[in-house]
DNA sequence: CGCCTTTGCTTCGAAGTTGAAGCACAATGC
DNA sequence: GCATTGTGCTTCAACTTCGAAGCAAAGGCG
């Protein structure tokens, strides 16, 4: 039984939390950028292959990206850099399977201390064991919750989105 | 004195915090699009001036956006669509000030409930009144450590971005 | 098998965002 | 008072992102 409004503790909840997210991946981009030349939607996309080393662009796409051509461009940009390639894959003649190179795997392993100290500089120093622990459990939750959510097509449709501005 | 690491539990939340946040934010931005045309941009444009009424570009932009030609590009669409007006400022006659007008304000009451909702369904609801009061806490302590971090020129100057994609 | 729908990816055009450059006014220093 | 520096905003080109449309392979299904 959702309410109607929020507590003014509640909106400060979200303000604080849009705005620090909002702070958080402005510097994490300005030193990805600066370190190594990388968006973070770069960063990620390598991070997530220096993983698993291979993927399939879907499976590449899913949880950094949101939209398909999107990461058709990235890609585009991180194979001329020599950070990746592409190939077809076996299994499925449509897909696309991304992977990474050495070139790749050591920009990230050059990166990648460097993005973990911003983080710790920027979220984790100015809290508590306690507060980590928290805001883990919390995060983990709303990010699950967010997930699960209907993709916006069960809702009472609406029309068209009039496109005001 | 800053480690070096981060143990899996602060890596965890960083992550959980980062998707949750992206997810937030991407559910906020669909919402607005469909119910009244706006970006989250415009809509947290026009929020402020539905405060303030009437702000000085400079004011407008702080906190919303991170490059003024933005807020310039912004600030056009919306006084095209009739939701603001610009006008010079007594003060200062470089100034321009920002005013909201009747339809703007009307928007933005059309607008806010739903928002509101969605807010609440998104990332209250999934939490106790005890973790919001926590989620605000630490938010607002992780917000006002990074707004005070120098702004990277105290920092040991790198090599100038070589751009590698 | 043939047909139809779905899935994976790319292409293309329309927006939005950014940083650098530029313009006009303001403030400062001599 | 006048030159210099700073501030507020805009313009412009480059880049990024998204959604719609398109293409080819895969997966039902009669």
């Amino acid at each position: 039984m959702t309410g109607q409004g929020l507590e003014p503790q509640q909106l400060g909840a979200y303000f604080a939390f849009a705005e620090a997210a909002s702070l958080l991946q402005h510097h994490v981009e300005q030193h990805l950028r600066a370190e190594g030349g990388l968006s973070y939607v770069q960063f990620q996309l390598l991070a997530r292959l220096a993983e698993a080393r291979s993927l399939t662009m879907t499976q590449l796409a899913d949880g950094v990206v949101y939209s398909r051509s999107g990461l058709t461009y990235q890609a585009g940009l991180l194979e001329q850099a020599g950070l990746i390639t592409r190939g077809p894959s076996v299994d499925d003649e449509r897909a696309t399977l991304v992977t990474i190179t050495e070139e790749g795997l050591a920009l990230v392993r050059r990166i990648l201390p460097g993005h973990v100290q911003v983080v710790r500089r920027l979220l984790v120093d100015p809290l508590s064991n306690d507060d980590v622990r928290h805001l883990g459990d919390i995060m983990s939750r709303v990010r699950d919750h967010m997930r699960a959510q209907p993709p916006r097509s069960a809702a009472p449709r609406r029309r068209r989105a009039p496109r005001s501005v």
